[in-house]
DNA sequence: CCGCTCCTGTACCGCCGGTACGGTTTTCGG
DNA sequence: CCGAAAACCGTACCGGCGGTACAGGAGCGG
């Protein structure tokens, strides 16, 4: 009914917040069910096991991290008609919206699944590479439109530039992550927007 | 003795690979003495628990990863003069290097752990993030002194520049394993080549 | 009132990390 | 070659955790 999608989507974001924080292995069922303040039966009724859980936790990730990526990229094609201005806003908006986070990205459940445990099963593993081609088609429509209007000053591969916002995106967490620098993050996305800037830059000049 | 040294490197050898492949919760100490042929109480011999095993392993790896860039980015300085050509080669040689393990890269430990787990204590993330701090000085280095032979076409700080390095292979490795295409984390990093070719490039070219 | 959803309570299992501790073999310096 | 330290083995035990089984109950719509 009603009532049991919530304690769910409780659960769900209990345990988001404790997986990011310290992992999937180290996130005990009793802990969860303590915060969240229902049984362990209670649990085990919503998910069949910890497995299930981490499906659950990583659907739910991934759909509010296309609904950001829409919704920061959509905006930044309205307010710019060209798709290079357009895109480069989007990264300097997505760049806003991770310095804006009070303790830094939280981290992103893609990498930590893929990271950390071959201990899932090959479903989670497939949806995992089913986010990651989505982040390629997104971004690699994005370059494929600006190289219509575009001329780069060094012959790249659409999807390989798309796969570096991914990277980018990746590996800045983590590096924030391990510095213990919130700020990493952000700046490694205007970076890499400097690069994708100097690489459709026209030639001549003056 | 000699004997101990020997066995404490193959458990740190069997914990190094499960722990990249399943993840550090996932990995149990039953599992580890199974493979080595040793019993749980010659392993508590050689580490207090298994925080102290983690602590271990990510040293080692930390020390071996600077062993190779030592050899990598040292080779290349010898075969180029020019500081971005050595740069630029020793990326490349990097790249070449990734591309010829034949299962892709096995994951980067300090990935591993500051995702993963807060579950750690404190003396393990001081020694993550001065292992990116390494990671800094070392690319930094490099950059500055680039930039004392060319001038960069737009204004970037060679720190933020350095750091691109490790996220691209960071993010590089989180991206190739959610795909599971080994060969993303080489040509992310040829990419990331490209970029920085054409940061430095003369701009009076006729 | 029936039946379904959404739980609670209790009891239990096996694996795992970790402790304790006594005994044994191996190794190496003297 | 001897003795002592190093490098283990064996066994027993503990508590936490993932997971199972199953009985029962509260609330609510039809």
């Amino acid at each position: 009914m009603r009532k049991g999608e919530e304690t769910r989507t409780r659960i769900l974001d209990v345990a988001e917040a404790a997986v990011l924080a310290k992992g999937f292995g180290a996130t005990s069922i009793d802990e969860l069910i303590a915060e969240t303040g229902i049984t362990k039966s209670g649990f085990f009724y919503h998910f069949r096991d910890k497995n299930e859980l981490a499906k659950a936790l990583l659907e739910r990730y991934i759909e509010n991290d296309e609904r950001i990526y829409d919704e920061i990229f959509g905006r930044a094609h309205d307010l710019a008609d060209d798709p290079l201005q357009a895109f480069l806003l989007g990264l300097k908006l997505l760049s806003e919206l991770l310095s804006d986070l009070p303790n830094g990205h939280p981290g992103c459940l893609v990498a930590t699944m893929c990271t950390q445990e071959r201990a899932f099963d090959r479903e989670i593993q497939e949806i995992n590479r089913q986010a990651a081609l989505m982040w390629r088609r997104r971004f690699g429509a994005m370059f494929r439109d600006i190289m219509r209007h575009y001329r780069p000053r060094e012959a790249l591969d659409a999807d390989q530039l798309a796969d570096m916002v991914s990277t980018v995106l990746e590996g800045g967490i983590v590096l924030s992550k391990a510095l213990k620098e919130p700020k990493s993050l952000p700046d490694q996305l205007l970076v890499f927007r400097t690069f994708v800037r100097l690489l459709f830059q026209p030639i001549a000049q003056a």
